[in-house]
DNA sequence: ACGAGCCTCCCCCGCACGGGGGAGACGATC
DNA sequence: GATCGTCTCCCCCGTGCGGGGGAGGCTCGT
C-alpha cells in the first residue's frame, strides 16, 4: 500500500509543487489538500492520511496549533512533517514541541522531500536526517548543524537544564548526575525531560547529538 | 568514612608517588599495596578497598587478567582504575573491556589523580572525565579526544557495527536501525552490544559521545 | 575438513529511562 | 497580593535498553 499524504499550505503553488514531487513516486499518493489549519482536522478524519505535510505559517490557524489539534483530537493520528522556508523559523521549534515528527525545508531537493516523507511514514524522527545536514552544509553553514543550532538557540534552557545537558554529554546517567548536583534522581529526571522537550529530542542520546551538532559542546 | 585504596604496581616508586598524592587527602586512605597482579585477589578479600589503582603492565599477572579475576571471584568487588603511562596503551582498552571503571595517566597532575579516585569511588565511569580531555588537549591533541580516538582506533568495529554506530549517531532507536538495515531488532541489539563492548561504553549515549569525540562522526 | 570470524536471530531478565501527572517552596515581576 | 517561572521532589506506568546466554549459516583461510 502506498504512503498517503495530505498537503496543508496556504499557497497553491507550494501545494502544486509538493504534489508534483510526491506523485511522481509510485509508492506515494497525495490524497488531499488544505489551504489553512482549520480545515485540517475534518480532512484528516475523512482521509486518514499516513503523513501530513503542514506549513507552519498560515492564516486562520497556523501549523503549530493545527499540529496540536490533530494530535489531540484524532486517534491514531498521522505523522506530521512541518514545512518551512527558513531553517531558523522559530515556529518550527514550537511545532516540534507540539508533536510534529520532523521538518522539511521548501528549498530541499525533490529526492530529499520524497525521502523525508518515506522516513516519517516509517515512524522515524526527522530531526537529524542526513539530508538536512547536507542541506545545511550546502547553504554555507560552516561547522555545526544549522538546524540543531537553531534548536539549541531557541530552546532557552534554564541554567539547571543546561548544566544537566552538559553532564549528559559526559555520558553520565541520571543517578550520577543527581549525585554530582546533590539533588534527587527525580529532580534530574524532571530536568532531563525539560531538556528533551525543549530540544525536540526523543531520548538523551538525541539530546547529546543536538548538543554536539549545535556546538553546545565541542569535541576535542 | 574515607575512601580506601589498594595500590597495585610493580614499581615501588610509582606506588610511593600514588600513596603520597592520595594520602595527602583527608578523605582518602591507602590501605595496601601489591607489586603484581597475582597477589591482588587475597589482598582485596582481606582489605576490601573501595578502589583498586592497578597498573596494566606487570609481571606474573598483568592488569587485565587481574581485573578480570577480581571482578569474577570477589563479591561486591571494588572499583578498578587502570593506571597507564600512555594514552594509546592497547592494554587499557582490554582492561576496560574486562570491567575496569576507568583509566588514569601516570603523568596526570596530583589533583586529577585524586579527583579520578573520588569519582570512581562514587560509582562513576571515568571514560570521559573532563580531566582526561584537558590532559589530552594539554599534550598537543588538536581536535578530538585522544583517549576516545584511541578507543575507536583499537575498537576494530566490524563493517556492520560501524554502520550501526553511524545510525546511532543519527539518533535512531534499535527498531529504527533494524528497519533501515532490513534485519531483526535482535540482530541490531547484538551489534549494539558489540559496539558498546568494543568502545568501552555503558550505553548508546556514551557510544555516540565516543563517536563524536574520536571524529568517527563530525558535527556540522 | 576444520576452525575463526561475522552476521543473523532467539531466549530470559532487570532496570534505567521517559511520559504523564501533581505539588510545595522560592524569587521575581506586575 | 497575585502570578509566573524555576527548582525541587513524588507517584504510577510502560517499554526500550542492555547483559547474559545460545545457536545456525556464511565466507575465508589453512
Amino acid at each position: 500500500m502506498p504512503v498517503t499524504v495530505l498537503l496543508v499550505d496556504d499557497e497553491p503553488l507550494v501545494r502544486a509543487g509538493l504534489r508534483a514531487v510526491l506523485e511522481a513516486q509510485p509508492d506515494i499518493e497525495v490524497v488531499g489538500e488544505a489551504a489553512d489549519g482549520a480545515s485540517v482536522i475534518p480532512l484528516v478524519r475523512q482521509l486518514r492520511p499516513d503523513v501530513v505535510a503542514m506549513d507552519v505559517r498560515m492564516p486562520l490557524m497556523d501549523g503549530i496549533e493545527a499540529t496540536r489539534a490533530v494530535l489531540r483530537t484524532v486517534e491514531r493520528p498521522p505523522k506530521i512533517v512541518v514545512v518551512t522556508t527558513f531553517e531558523n523559523d522559530e515556529y518550527v521549534y514550537e511545532a516540534l514541541r507540539a508533536g510534529a515528527d520532523g521538518f522539511l525545508l521548501k528549498r530541499a531537493r525533490p529526492a530529499e522531500i520524497v525521502h523525508a516523507v518515506r522516513l516519517v511514514a516509517e515512524g522515524e524522527s526527522l530531526l537529524f536526517p542526513a539530508s538536512v545536514r547536507q542541506l545545511a552544509a550546502q547553504y554555507g553553514d560552516e561547522g555545526g548543524n544549522r538546524a540543531a543550532r537553531a534548536a539549541m538557540e531557541r530552546a532557552q534552557l534554564t541554567e539547571r537544564e543546561a548544566e544537566v545537558l552538559r553532564l549528559m554529554t559526559r555520558g553520565l546517567s541520571n543517578a550520577e548526575i543527581a549525585a554530582r548536583l546533590v539533588v534527587g534522581t527525580e529532580t534530574v529526571k524532571s530536568h532531563v525531560s525539560g531538556v528533551l522537550a525543549k530540544l525536540g529530542a526523543r531520548d538523551r542520546t538525541q539530546a547529546v547529538i543536538v548538543a554536539y551538532e549545535s556546538g553546545f559542546v565541542a569535541p576535542g
